[in-house]
DNA sequence: TTACCTGCAAAGAGTTTGCAGGTAG
DNA sequence: CTACCTGCAAACTCTTTGCAGGTAA
């Protein structure tokens, strides 16, 4: 198939190899147009699912860290039992949804410039992110 | 003591019967000039160390907790370990320093005005918060 | 064949809870 | 006296780890 084999090649490459438990998650994952926020309990549950093949929970936790150390995905936290992860992987700003729990990208169009007049001597700026907090109008 | 009296005030009008931990407690966060942050860990090593009263840890998770709930403390999520909380309980934003795992405010005019110009229709904005993540220089 | 990977179960870390005894009002 | 609070230990949740068997190259 097209696709695995382009997930195959993206494993291989960065010295991971394509087995089939990866392969799966990897589909799920970047096999698609617009980015995937997901916790780690959201995506065992649409594996266990969506899936005729079981993946264990240690395979799960240990492919999405490897992915994270590899720059293919992205860890967000929005609070203490929240931690998120984005396949956007560039800086990039969210909304949080409070009434669903979702994440929603922002766009850097979405966002005027954020301008920090702020110095800290002998440290540099490394990111600059915005969580916009929302929730249903009531 | 004076100091005394205003935190059993405090309490007394929030709801919260002024005991000697939770006084403790809101000496140690409210009686100082500059807002505190901090993780419950390094809350409970402090009242360990520099306090002849030891507070369980349950009472300490408890006591945060309820002066959370009261609004005397904000909670800000940096990354999937570190919770912490904030004696500065306006919106406001945050450096972080990833070299040292320290929060510093950024009060509103260290920060330029942020315009969010996407709009989720039937939701309304709860906040605003900019995390900058700084490091050493090298 | 060798190094790496998976799945299970156990271990860890951080947090919450049930309950008995203690304290404020 | 009554409701609330504290401290302990146990329970819980989420995540990581050790290890034996399996798989890729």
């Amino acid at each position: 198939m097209n696709n695995n084999d382009q997930f195959v090649e993206k494993l291989r490459t960065s010295g991971l190899r394509p087995t089939k438990q990866r392969i799966t998650i990897c589909k799920l994952l970047f096999d698609r147009k617009d980015t995937f926020h997901f916790t780690i309990n959201k995506l065992n549950n649409i594996l266990k699912n969506s899936f005729n093949e079981r993946i264990s929970l240690a395979t799960v936790y240990n492919t999405i860290h490897a992915f994270k150390n590899k720059g293919y995905l992205k860890e967000i936290s929005i609070n203490s039992d929240k931690n998120y992860f984005d396949t956007n992987v560039t800086n990039h700003h969210h909304f949080f949804n409070e009434s669903t729990n979702e994440l929603i990208d922002l766009h850097d169009n979405d966002v005027g410039k954020i301008k920090i007049k702020k110095i800290i001597p002998g440290k540099k700026i490394k990111s600059v992110e915005v969580l916009v907090k929302i929730a249903n109008n009531n």
